[in-house]
This record gives C-alpha cells, structure tokens and sequence, in this order.
DNA sequence: TCTTGAATTGAACGCTCGTTCAATGGAATG
DNA sequence: CATTCCATTGAACGAGCGTTCAATTCAAGA
C-alpha cells in the first residue's frame, strides 16, 4: 500500500504539528521520535518529510508561529489608553492566552535551548518584542508619575515571570477559577507598580 | 589498559554529578548521552556505572540533592521571627541561593517530566516543602494583619514564579548587580503583599 | 474512464543510544 | 616485593534514532 484512503496535505500538515506540540510538551523535543509524531498521526515517519525539512525546524516553526500569533492578538486587543488601563489590559490578556495554550507556553520556554544558533536569535527577538510591550507600558507610567518602579527592565521581568508562571500549576478543575485567578493576578501586578 | 594512573572513586564519583548537572542543564537530559558525560570526566563511559544505577537515577539524585539542600539552607537561615522580617528573609534568601546555583535550578524546573513517575512524586513532595515555606509566611503575616492576600496559595504560586525567574535573565555581568536586584525585588514582594 | 500527479509506504542507510561485563592494570596493604 | 582489591577499559549487545527514496496507490481533472 502506498497512498491511503482520504489522504489530503490540508489534513496531513496541520495533524503533524498538533501532534508534535503535543509530543514536545509532554516529554521534550529530545525525548521524542519522529517515528512517534507519525504514529500519533497515523502515518509512516518517512511521510513526515513531506511536510517538513527536518525535525529540527518543525519545533522551530512551533516556537515561531506561536511567538507571532501572541505578539499578533496582543496587538489587536491592544487599545492606546492610559497606562494603568493598559497595564490591567496586558495582565488579563497574558494570563488568559498562556492559560488557553499550555503546550505551547511549555516548548517556548522549555526548547529555546534546542534550536539552533540562528534559530535560537530568531526566537529571542520575538520575545524580547513582546517583553518590550510591557516595558513600555512600564515606562510610559512612570514617566506619567503614575507607577512607581525602581527599574522598569527588571520590573518587566519580574511580572512576567510571575504571570507566565500560571500555567505551570492551574488546573482547570481546581479550587478556584480562571476568573478569580485573573483578578488575583492583577491585584498583585497593581500593587507590585506602586498603585494602591 | 584498564585502571587508571591517580584514579580515586571519592574524586570520580563528584566529577560525575558536576559534569551532568552541567550538561543536562547546558542540554537537556535526553540530549546528553552518557558517552558525552563520561567524555567530560576523562573516563569511558563504561566506568559511570560503578557510580550510578543508571542515567535516571543520575537526574534523580542531583534533583533530590539540590531540593534537600534547598530546603535545609532556609532552615539554617529562617529564624522564628515576626511574618514581614521573615517574608523579606525568605525573598532574598532565593533571590541569593538561585542566583547561586542557575544549574541546578534550571534542571529542578526543566527536567521534572523526565523523571520516572515515582520520582517524580518524590521531588513534587520537596518542591510542596518548600513552596510551604513561604504560603505559611504568608497565611500567618495574613492572620496577623500585616499582610493584604487574597488567596495565599495562589499569593506562594506567583512569587515563586517572580523570584525564581530571575535566574533566566540575570548576568553578572550586567547593568545591575546582585544587591540592586535583590533591593528591587523585595519591593516588589512587599507591595504584592499589601505592605506599603 | 483514463491519465496524471500527489500522498504515502516500507525498507534501508549509517549512527548513536544506554547498559553489561570479562579482562586488566594501578593502588593499597603488609 | 607479593598479593589483594579497586577503578577502569573497550568491546559488544540490541534497540532506536533521523532521514532518504524508489515503489505504489489513491484522488482528481479531462
């Protein structure tokens, strides 16, 4: 047998990723075989070649479109307000696009260091675009004498990490829900900028 | 050839977890191989197995050590003092002990997936300890009115997260030195508690 | 219905993997 | 100096790795 039955590259591509994603989440891109994606989507791993260069840049693509598309939906749920109104805007929307995509907020924290040199810089510079989102926002308050911050670099990276760490321990059906989670979190983001 | 000139199990056995915990963290777990290891010692790789089970009970115990210590270090440093005096105790005591250590945080948070699911369970108990650590600063800073936290686990979660991350993006080589960050972080702590 | 081309198979390539173990040579003891 | 013991070698095991490609079969357009 050699073709199969309803087989369509519309079909194949997507299944490909989806099921790599899932894969390089749950047990890291060294950990899994090319030969286990294919399996997952129901093909032969030589088949895998049609879609992709080599493994390497499928995890590569997966890190990259995800980057986009955050600093993409950020981009449009964005409104130029004030910044304590952007600052609330920001939290709510990290939180909730991290909680809908646990996967792949994992790899992209978990597999920068499996890619290439090239690839690697690529990536950095995507999330230091979305980190400067919030810098700025940062900034701009400060100067507006509305924030207190020491230092708005640092400051970034501390909220961030605080607000990406999320998906690390959320469990939908736990105590409390996404709703309380998110004003919890900005109550905290608030105060940590010196706003009462 | 087969014993080697000034060959000594007490100096063979530290080289071997040094050299892991270096490249696992440098790596990741499933991309080191045991050859690579015992290359970075100067033995063959044959000669690891005279010090460890096999390669998951390498990750095991440098993941388990690190946590043991982890935990014992803040007992040595935690005093029984009042809730605000030991919340800022705690904040740069790991802000210090990460800063410390970035290898063996980085495998602590990265390589947790690739421990068997025993293992796994063993570490979760440590971590558990030691996130209680801190949720108990907090419920009893909370209890006694000095602290405004609306949920103190969820409170733990997120300051963990900040505190922790610091380890991915600090150098010390940069713009601010260990003091500055420690300053700003501890600010940041205190606001999201609520003490002005 | 026939033809063309796209999608997939399955075998094969050369390598590397974690792990075992008999053989061996240096260290330590007396 | 002889002996014992310990640390290590190096070859071997079977398995799995990423990747390639000729062969094959199904889907789709004429």
């Amino acid at each position: 047998m050699a073709r199969k039955t309803g087989s369509h590259a519309e079909i194949t591509g997507p299944k490909i990723r989806e099921a790599a994603l899932h894969l390089f989440a749950q047990h890291g891109y060294a950990a899994v075989s090319m030969r286990q994606i294919a399996a997952e989507v129901g093909v032969q791993a030589g088949a895998l070649y049609a879609y992709i260069d080599d493994k390497q840049a499928l995890l590569f693509h997966l890190l990259e479109s995800h980057m986009e598309h955050l600093l993409e939906s950020w981009r449009a749920e964005s409104a130029t307000s004030e910044p304590l109104a952007r600052l609330e805007s920001f939290t709510r929307f990290h939180i909730r696009y991290h909680l809908d995509r646990p996967d792949e907020v994992f790899i992209s924290y978990m597999e920068l260091r499996n890619l290439s040199p090239e690839n690697f810089a690529e990536l950095e510079a995507l999330r230091r675009r979305y980190e400067g989102e919030l810098e700025r926002i940062l900034q701009e308050g400060s100067a507006a004498g509305l924030f207190t911050i020491a230092d708005a670099r640092v400051a970034t990276m501390g909220l961030i990490a605080m607000l990406t760490g999320v998906s690390t321990w959320f469990r939908e059906t736990g105590r409390l829900g996404r709703a309380d989670i998110e004003e919890i979190y900005w109550e905290m983001t608030r105060r940590a900028v010196g706003v009462a």
